[in-house]
DNA sequence: CTGAAAGCGCTAACAG
DNA sequence: CTGTTAGCGCTTTCAG
C-alpha cells in the first residue's frame, strides 16, 4: 500500500510530459514573472498530477541555503530541554526555517556524530547545549559555523552564550535553607564536566561558606541527571550516621528520583527533609509535597537564544537588550521548612 | 569569532592543493580500495586541514538515499511523546539512521509542512503521529513513503499501524471506578479529531453502559491535551449542581492541570474525588495522591514500530511477532477509592 | 516569453 | 593505481 519505491519525479519529467524545457518548469514553479500565466497553471497542474516533489539538495547545491538550523539537546525527557525545543521550534518557524532537533545525552561522540550531520547537510546555524566534553572535531566544526550556546557554556567554544546564572540559583536556594535553620544541607548535583554542574556545585559551596557552614564532600553527591540517580543519591544520604536535614537538588530530574526515594522511606517532607530544587518543572506544583523551586525564564532564554542566531544568519530580528545572565527566581511552595 | 561564512571547501579544493584529480580525492575520502595508501593518508590529511565535511545534498543527488527517517509527534512537551521519541533515536542511531524529530502541535498545516519538507529532503521513512484531520497533501505525501502511523491511525492513510488499544485502556479504568462503587464519573477526554480520542471515549461509554450507567454527555469534556485545559475542564465538572464522584482523564497533560484543579480547590482526592489517567507519567507516582493510571508499554511499542520502518526499508531486523494491538495494564495507585 | 547550456559537489564507469 | 568524463536535479545566465 505504502512505499512505491520508484524514484521520485523531477522536474525534468514534467518538461518532457509537456514537450517544453525543463527551464521552464523551473521557472514556472518558483514563480518567475516571466512565464505565461497559461504555461505556469500547466506544469503547476502536472506537477501535482505527477506527485512533484522538490529535491532539497539540489537545491542546497545551487544557492547554499538549506534554511535549517540545528538544535542540540542532552535530554528530551528533562521538561526544561522539551519546553525549549518547542519554544525554538516556534520561532524557527515563524521565521520559515525547519528546526532540526537532536538528541546527544551528553555523549561526546553522539554529539559529534549529529554536529557533523547538521554540517554535512549544511544547516545555516546551531543552537547547542554542549555536553561539556565535548571532542576537539565537535568544537572545530562548530567554531566554523554561527553557534549559539544555550545553558551551558564551553570555554573552548567560540561561540555567543545564553545561560542563565546557576551559580547564583543554587546559591540562593541553600541560602534559603540556612536561613530556615539548616546546617547539615546535602547538595546532589550533576557532573562538573559541565559548567552548569561546576556552576551549581560552587553556588552551594558559596552559600555554606558564606555563613561559616563546612562543606562536607561526604555530604555531596554529583550524579547525572536522570531520576534513577537522584534516586539512589538520596538513599545514600539518608543512610548516613547522620543525615542532611536538608537538600538541594541540581535537576528536576533528579528531583523526581528523589522524591521517590522519600516516599519509600516513608519520610515526610519537609519535616524529616527539607528539599529545594534546580529548575522548576511543572509536575513541582502537584507533587507532595509541593516542591520549593528556583525558577528559571526558559521562554525568554530561548526567545533571546534564537535572536542571536538569526543575528548572526543577517536576519535582523528585533533583539531586546535585556542584560545577561539570565536571572533565577526562588518559588517558594512546601518542600522546605525551619529545622525543629 | 564565530561563523566564518566562506564557502565550505570540496572535494576539488583538496585535489587542486594536492594537483590531483577530484575523483581520486573521492575514492580516498570512501576507503576506495585501489588508492595508494600513501595517496589516501595525503588526502585524509589535507581534507582534515581545510576542514572539508562532505556535503549531503550532493551525495544524496548520487545515490539516492539520505540515511535519515522522519518522526513527526504532536507535542514533545508530553512525557509520553518525549519517551518514545528518546527510544525511537535510540533505534535509528543503532541502525545509522538519522532522526529527523518534528513537531506537529497538532496542527494538519504544520504537519503538513513538516511532512513536505522531509519528503524534499528525501527521507527514507516517516514515522508519524498523525494529528487526526490531516490534509490530503499530507495523506498523499505519506502513502508515497514508507512510513508507520504510530499511537493514533488515520484511516485514510495506508501505512502500517503500531497502537495500544485506546478504547480497552479507558474501559478499564472506568470498570475499575465502576467497580469501587461510583456511578457519577466524568471523562475529560483529548478529542475525537484523532483516533485515540474517539477510541478513549467509545471505552468510556462502553464501560458505563456496560453497567448500566447513564451516559451524560454533560459529564464528558472533551479538550485538547494541554494542562490548562484539563484545568478548566475539571473546574467546569466541580463547579456542577453534582459534581461527578470520580473521572478518567484522558491524557497525562491534561491530568497535570486536573490535579492543579483539586488542589486550588482543597479538595481531597480520591475522598471528594477519584481520579484514574490514561498513560502512566515518572511524575504520577510522586504526585498528591499518586496517581492510580492505565499505563501503556512504551518501550515496545516503539521497537515494534521502528522495527517495521526499517523492515520497509529493507533492512531486515529481528521483527518480533507479538500480537497487535498493544494492551494497556491498570496501574493501582491511591487516587482512586470506593465510593463512601 | 522560452530554450540551451553551464555548473553546484559528488560518485562511478571507463580509460588508461 | 589514477585521470577523464558524465550525470544526479536544480537554478540561472545568456540567447533567442
Amino acid at each position: 500500500m505504502t512505499a512505491e519505491r520508484r524514484p521520485a519525479s523531477t522536474i525534468k519529467d514534467i518538461a518532457r510530459q509537456l514537450g517544453i524545457s525543463h527551464a521552464t518548469v523551473s521557472r514556472a514553479l518558483s514563480d518567475h514573472p516571466l512565464v505565461k500565466d497559461e504555461t505556469r497553471e500547466l506544469v503547476r497542474r502536472t506537477a501535482e498530477a505527477l506527485g512533484y516533489v522538490p529535491n532539497s539538495g539540489a537545491r542546497l547545491m545551487r544557492h547554499g541555503l538549506s534554511h535549517v538550523v540545528g538544535l542540540i539537546v542532552p535530554d528530551v525527557q528533562n521538561e526544561f530541554y522539551s519546553a525549549a525545543a518547542s519554544a525554538m521550534a516556534e520561532h524557527c518557524q515563524r521565521l520559515g526555517y525547519q528546526l532540526n532537533l537532536c538528541v546527544s545525552e551528553d555523549d561526546p561522540n553522539r554529539e559529534e556524530r549529529h554536529v557533523q550531520a547538521l554540517r554535512e547537510s549544511r544547516v545555516e546555524g546551531v543552537l547547542i547545549v554542549p555536553c561539556g566534553s565535548s571532542t576537539t572535531r565537535t568544537l572545530a566544526l562548530l567554531n566554523k559555523l554561527p553557534t549559539v550556546q544555550f545553558l551551558r557554556t564551553d570555554p573552548r567554544l567560540g561561540a555567543a552564550v545564553v545561560a542563565a546564572d546557576d551559580e547564583l540559583a543554587t546559591y540562593m536556594a541553600t541560602k534559603h535553607l540556612i536561613e530556615l535553620g539548616h546546617q547539615r544541607i546535602a547538595l546532589i548535583s550533576v557532573p562538573r564536566s559541565a559548567s552548569t554542574g561546576r556552576q551549581r556545585i560552587a553556588g552551594y559551596e558559596l552559600a555554606m561558606t558564606e555563613y561559616s557552614l563546612k562543606v562536607q564532600p561526604s555530604l555531596q553527591k554529583v550524579v547525572s541527571a536522570r531520576p534513577e540517580f537522584g534516586y539512589s543519591a538520596l538513599n545514600e544520604l539518608l543512610s548516613r550516621r547522620y543525615p542532611p536535614t536538608a537538600v538541594v537538588i541540581g535537576s528536576s530530574r533528579q528531583a523526581l528520583g528523589a522524591l521517590r526515594a522519600v516516599r519509600e522511606r516513608g519520610l515526610s517532607v519537609p519535616g524529616d527533609l527539607s528539599m529545594v530544587a534546580f529548575a522548576d518543572s511543572d509536575w513541582m506544583q502537584v507533587c507532595s509535597p509541593p516542591l520549593t523551586a528556583v525558577s528559571l525564564p526558559v521562554g525568554e532564554m530561548c526567545l533571546r537564544a534564537t535572536q542571536i542566531l538569526f543575528g548572526l544568519l543577517g536576519k535582523t530580528t528585533t533583539v531586546d537588550d535585556a542584560t545577561l545572565p539570565f536571572s533565577p527566581q526562588l518559588v517558594l511552595r512546601d518542600s522546605a521548612s525551619p529545622r525543629e
